[in-house]
DNA sequence: CATGAATGAGAATTCATTCAT
DNA sequence: CATGAATGAATTCTCATTCAT
C-alpha cells in the first residue's frame, strides 16, 4: 500500500463518518478501522484529527473557490447574468459530486471554532467578495434591481446548500432523491427562477404587489 | 434552589454550548459547571445528555408546530396567501426568539442518528403536510403556479433557517447582525418578494425567460 | 401504609434483588423502586444497604438455629439417629420456604467481608457445635462410625445447601424444579440414604470395598 | 513488559479480587492497582469488565470439560466404577490448583445473568451429559442401584464444590485448611465412601435400614 | 414522619496521541 | 516507515446517603 493510497483511504472513512456522525462524534480509531489503516498514521500524516478535518474543509473550499474564479475571470467578456447563472449550475455540480463533503462542511461551518474562524476569513470572504462584484455589475448593468446585495447573497447561499446539508430530509420527508442525477438540473430550473425574479423587469410589479396587501 | 431554577440553569447552560461546540463537542461537566449545578442532575433530571438533547429538540418543534397549527386553522376563513405569509413572519419570529436553538436544532437535523430519524418523522412530516396543504390550496385557488410543492417547500425552508443557522458568517463575512430587532422585519421583506415570486401572475414571464437563454 | 407494612416491602424487594442480582449488583434505588417506597426510608429503617443485607442474613440464621436448637433439646429423651434425621427435614424445609432468602445468604457467605466474618462466629460456630455434638454422641452410642467429624458435616451441609443455592441449574440443566412442594420430599430420601450410609453397620463393608481397588 | 506479561497480571489480580469481594464488589481500578496496570489495558484486552468474567469463567470451564471428556473416552476400555473414581480425582486436583477461580466461578453461577445462562447451557449442560451417561453406564453393568441420576449427579457435585466456594468456613468454623495439599486424599477418601454407597451392594440393605423407621 | 432534591465520590469506558520496537 | 501496545486524561453515568422542607 502506497503513501497516497494510504491518504486517500484514510480521507474516504473520515468523510463518510464525519458526515454521518459529526466531527466530534466520530473517534480516530473508528476512521483508522474503517479505512483499514493502523491509527497511528492518521496522526502521522494529517497531524492528529484536527488536521484531518482542516484538510478536508480547505481543499474542498480550495476547489470551490477556483471554481468560482475561473468564471469570475470571464466577467469583462461575458453577459453578467449568463455567468452567475453558470456559477450557479458549476456550484451545484460541485456539491453533487462531493455530496457527502459538502454535508460535512456545511455543518461544520456552523460551529464556533478556531479553524472556522479562518474559514471564513479566508475562504467565505473571497466567496463573498465575487458575488458581491458580480451582482453590483450586474446592477450598474441595470440588469439586476437595486436590493441589498448581502440579502442576495443570504439566499442564493442557502438555496445552494440546504439540498445538500439535509438529504435525509429530502428523500425521507420530501421523498426527493438528491443523490440521483437529474436532481441536480431539476433544481437547477428552480435557481434559475430564483435568479430570474432578482432581474430588474420584475420589480416595479413586485412592489406593488408587495404594497398590496 | 427549587427543582425548576436548577432544571433551567442546565437548559440554559446546554443550549448554548451546544450551539457553539455542537451536541459531541459539549461534555456534561462543562454544562454543569456552566450551569452552576452538580452533574449528577443532569443524569437526574433528564437522563443523561441524549435525553438533554432530546429535551431541547422535542420542545423546540413542539412549539414551531403550534404556530403553523394555529395559522394552518384559520385556512377556512382567510385568504390563502396571507396565512401562508403571516406563517413565515411567525417563525421568523420564533426563530429569532430562540436562536440559539435553532442553530442547534438546525445543525443536529443533519446528523444521522436515531434521535433525528424520530425528530422526521415526528414533527418534519407534519410540518411538510401543512405546508404542502397550505401550497397546494393555493394552487388550486389560482394564486400559486403549478410548480413541484416539495421544491417550494425546500427554498421556503432554506430561506428561512440559513441565516440562524450561520450566525456568525452573517455578522462576519455579510456584516448583518442577525439578532437586532430590525433583522427579522428587512429579512421578511425577502421572503415576501419570493414568495409573491411564487404566484401565478409571474409565470408566463418567468417561463419566457427560462426559454429565452 | 403503616411502619410494618414498609419494612416488609423493603425487605422483599431486597430479598428478590439481592437473591437474583447479588448485593453488590443491586442499588438502593431499584429496591426503593420495587418495594414503591421512598429511598430515604431504607437508610432510615436500617441504617443503609449494608444494615438491610445484614438484618437478611441474621434473621435468616436466627430462625435457623432455633429449628436446630429445639431438636437438639430433645436429645436427651429421643434417638440420635432419628433426632437428626429430623433436624434434616426441618432444615429442608426451612429452606424450602425461605428458597430465595436461602440462596442469597449461601452465596454472600461465600464472601470475605466483616459481617460474613460475625455471622460466622455467631451462627455457624453455633450450627457447628450442636451437629458435632449430636454426631459424637451418635458414634458414642455406637450408631455411626468412627469417621472424621467435620467431614460429615462438610457432607451435610453441601448436601443439604447446594440445590438452593443453584436453583436454575437444577431447573434448566437437571430440569429438576426445587420449588415444587414434592422435591422437598424426594431429595429427603436421599438424604436419608445418605445418613444411613454412616451408620455403623456399613463401616466394614465400605472399608473392605476401598480397599479392594 | 510484554502483552502477554500484563495480561496474566491483569487476570491474577482479576482472580484474587473477585475471589473475594465478588464480581460486582470489584472495581476495575482495584483490579488495575492490584495489578500495577493502566486502567485503560482490562477494556483494552478484555472488552471491559464484563469481559474480564467471561474470560475467567470459560477458561475454567473449559479445561474443567477437557478433564471430564478425556476419561469420557476411556469408557470403552475401563472399568466403568473405576473412571468415575477418577474423574472425581481430577476435578477435586483440578479445583485444588484453582483455588480461588473455583470459589469464583461457582460463586457466579448462581446469579441470574446472560453470562450465566450461557454458561449452563455451553458447559453444564455437558458435563451432565458425560455423568449422565457414566452413572447410566454403570446402573446397565449392574454396578450402581436404579437411583434418580439427576439427584446422584446434584450430590456428587455439592460434595464436589462446596469446600473449595466456602473456604472460609472451613478453615475458621471447622479448622480444616482446604489449601493444604492432604486435603484432596482426605477427601476423596471421603467421596469414595460416598460413591460406594451408590453401589447396588448396599441397595437392599439402605431400603431395609429406610423402612425400618 | 415522609419526601425527593441534592451531593460528591466513584463507577466503567473511550479518547487521541505517543513511542519503542 | 509501519506497527500496535501503552498511556493518562477525560468521557458519561450511577452510587448510597443526607437533609431541608
Amino acid at each position: 500500500m502506497t503513501k497516497n493510497e494510504t491518504k486517500q483511504k484514510i480521507l474516504d472513512a473520515a468523510i463518510y463518518l464525519f458526515t454521518s456522525k459529526g466531527f466530534t462524534g466520530t473517534s480516530v480509531r473508528e476512521i483508522a478501522s474503517r479505512a483499514n489503516v493502523n491509527i497511528a498514521h492518521i496522526s502521522y500524516y494529517f497531524k492528529g484529527k484536527g488536521g484531518l478535518l482542516e484538510h478536508l474543509v480547505s481543499s474542498y473550499y480550495e476547489e470551490y473557490l477556483k471554481l468560482i474564479e475561473k468564471k469570475y475571470s470571464q466577467l469583462k467578456y461575458g453577459n453578467t447574468h449568463v455567468i452567475l447563472s453558470e456559477i450557479i449550475l458549476e456550484l451545484l455540480n460541485y456539491q453533487h459530486e462531493n455530496r457527502q463533503l459538502s454535508r460535512l462542511v456545511y455543518r461544520e461551518v456552523t460551529l464556533d471554532s478556531v479553524l472556522i474562524r479562518e474559514v471564513m476569513t479566508t475562504y467565505l470572504t473571497k466567496e463573498k467578495y465575487y458575488l458581491k462584484t458580480i451582482i453590483e455589475k450586474g446592477i450598474a448593468e441595470g440588469y439586476y434591481r437595486k436590493g441589498f446585495v448581502p440579502h442576495m447573497i443570504i439566499q442564493l447561499r442557502s438555496l445552494l446548500q440546504m439540498p445538500y446539508l439535509q438529504p435525509q430530509y429530502m428523500s425521507e420527508v420530501l421523498h426527493i432523491q438528491t443523490h440521483e442525477a437529474y436532481f441536480v438540473h431539476q433544481y437547477y430550473k428552480e435557481l434559475k427562477i430564483w435568479l430570474n425574479s432578482m432581474l430588474v423587469v420584475n420589480q416595479f410589479r413586485d412592489e406593488k404587489l408587495a404594497s398590496a396587501r
